[in-house]
DNA sequence: CGAGACCTTGACAACGTTGTCGTGTGGGTA
DNA sequence: TACCCACACGACAACGTTGTCAAGGTCTCG
């Protein structure tokens, strides 16, 4: 085991240098450099001295007088925005971010931005003058200028969640529309005609593709849609919950939901739960989330993969800077566990 | 609004440096520095002709090169290690960091262990070489000698969630033994005498005080403690749930379980569904979880507060190097939803 | 035995910034 | 008028590392 530093225990002396271990090993300091870079030409008499010298010392590389001088400019470090780590999707798309990133030796700079312009632009600054060498981004969508100063500034961009028109940047992608209208179509196939829609504010990209996929799996039914039973405000629980009351209580009520987003759609059970509907009124939501299987009724779900959306844009991110520009899309899939099935007047 | 630089669209050219502003202002380079860094000293006129031509190239300080000359060696930038950011609780921690972090212009470098000790060693390895000023860590235990490096190294160290013996940096913990007691006492409360306890494993400090808390609460209440109700191995969901099997399975199983942990409960929760015993065995679990409430019977747990002890840890990371080492002790609190109110045979 | 090629090692500049010090200019005072 | 000091600004070193090049030594081959 390689003993600590002379400074243990009495604070943090200055930290050893190249030039440290050049003089305890008896050598230039470039030498050293050459070990600790694993470059060749260098006597293997020499490279243990110079290990040895280097572990007694402590000795850890200087990251920032690295990325200084290296001809590329690399750093190995992400920056990535997402909107909330603390919601289950965002958490487990960092996770296959962070996976991916660990395996190349990459560390992961991360902020959620609540759907905060300014933060995102505050950070995504932030990230740049860190020199990272990529931006992943869930971008807020209200404009791209921050966003091409980071690329002007060197860092690599890719999208993940939502694009934003005219940045010409690798895209990772839910396939929200054809996903929702699977969902709404499992519901069409129980006997319903009357099916609700509660998602978020249009200016939400996923939530315009989302809502899309409603109105087409109903034209195709060749079901009308009731502008009475669609609800795009949700963006808070307490809008969301608001937004379930109102569709519940109206005087011809829908027979299902589709709800498209896990916060709207876990909203939808509370109250569907307090109206003693729960067991009457179908729900579909898209994403999945933990427990919801063990809800009275399981709750039926089409399921985003956040892990390997996070996983494949932490790819593209490394990936050389040519041939991009790409939009991925990474399918959604339809979990049937109960409430999704309970059937309509037309089964 | 300020243009964009020359090299838009035409992809990254040369990032601006101080010496690019200086030359289309017409001055030093120091005087740039001076100006971007708001130092006193110079002439009204200039600081406006050098803020013209920085925000028209759209200059962004170097924080590589700034951190290599800086004095104090600050980077304004945090390292964190957590078990998984993927677990609601620490993803809230996270989130409590972000936030304290954010309003300091501090960057947060993020990254999941899952428990694993070289993961650990490497990534604040890598955090080291970054120089981040400060480590807030939910730390493996296994051993201190790669924090003892990173202090060395000159980065702060502040540990959440558990300590470490004989590491002399300041602890966020909750109160897990008086919370777990709470919790046990108020399953007696309801008349049990036989309550199974499934924990974590005891190398980990949270299981130790949560099992500790059961056993003060029963023997306070002059129960003694059955060691046939009592599984200290549940890691996994899957560990976890053979772990609940078993125990509700016994000849003379327990009237009420104790879960030490959110993953446990969960998994308590699906087990005692599938087995038809929701309503008839009482469960308290430690740490609350989203949708705790909307299952059938709602679970009533000993709730902690991640959002402040991560907020706390990283204002200790910013504090003064003097006066710390201290332990702070966030508390947590009960909260019933019914599953923990099932009464026992001693009502 | 000499010349050229190769291998090992070191000296030095450079990255973009901040800290230190020097220089020139202008105004106030003796 | 002579002197001094404050102020504005610039020149330059330094941070710890990597890239370039040169110097010296050894080996091989004619």
């Amino acid at each position: 085991m390689a003993s600590l530093p002379a400074s243990e225990g009495s604070g943090p002396r200055r930290r050893p240098t190249l030039r440290d271990v050049a003089a305890m090993a008896g050598v230039s300091f470039k030498t050293v450099s050459r070990v600790v870079n694993d470059e060749p030409g260098v006597s293997p008499g020499l490279v243990d001295r110079v290990r040895t010298a280097a572990t007694s010392l402590g000795y850890r590389p200087n990251a920032a007088a690295t990325a200084l001088r290296r001809a590329d400019g690399r750093t190995a470090t992400f920056g990535v925005l997402l909107e909330d780590a603390g919601n289950p999707f965002f958490a487990m798309l960092l996770r296959g971010i962070e996976e991916f990133a660990r395996s190349r030796g990459v560390a992961v700079f991360a902020s959620s931005t609540d759907l905060d312009v300014d933060l995102e632009r505050d950070m995504s600054a932030a990230f740049a003058a860190r020199q990272v060498d990529a931006l992943i981004a869930a971008p807020t969508e209200s404009d791209a200028v921050h966003l091409r100063r980071v690329i002007s500034l060197g860092s690599r961009v890719v999208l993940v969640d939502r694009p934003i028109d005219g940045l010409d940047v690798p895209v990772v992608l839910a396939d929200n529309q054809s996903g929702a209208r699977t969902g709404v179509e499992h519901l069409i196939a129980g006997g319903h005609r009357r099916i609700g829609y509660i998602g978020r504010d249009p200016s939400i990209f996923t939530a315009r593709g989302r809502y899309a996929g409603y109105v087409e799996a109903l034209t195709r039914a060749g079901i009308a849609v009731d502008p009475a039973l669609v609800r795009r405000e949700g963006a808070t629980r307490t809008s969301a919950r608001h937004q379930v009351e109102e569709l519940l209580s109206l005087a011809d009520p829908p027979t299902a939901l589709f709800t498209a987003q896990d916060i709207i759609t876990m909203t939808a059970v509370s109250v569907m739960q307090r109206l003693g509907l729960a067991d009457r009124v179908a729900l579909v939501g898209f994403d999945d989330f933990e427990l919801a299987d063990l809800l009275q009724p399981g709750v039926t779900v089409v399921a985003q993969d956040p892990r390997r959306i996070g996983a494949l844009a932490a790819e593209l991110a490394l990936a050389p800077m040519g041939a991009d520009a790409q939009v991925h899309v990474v399918p959604t899939r339809l979990i049937a566990r109960g409430s999704g099935e309970i059937s309509g007047p037309g089964a």
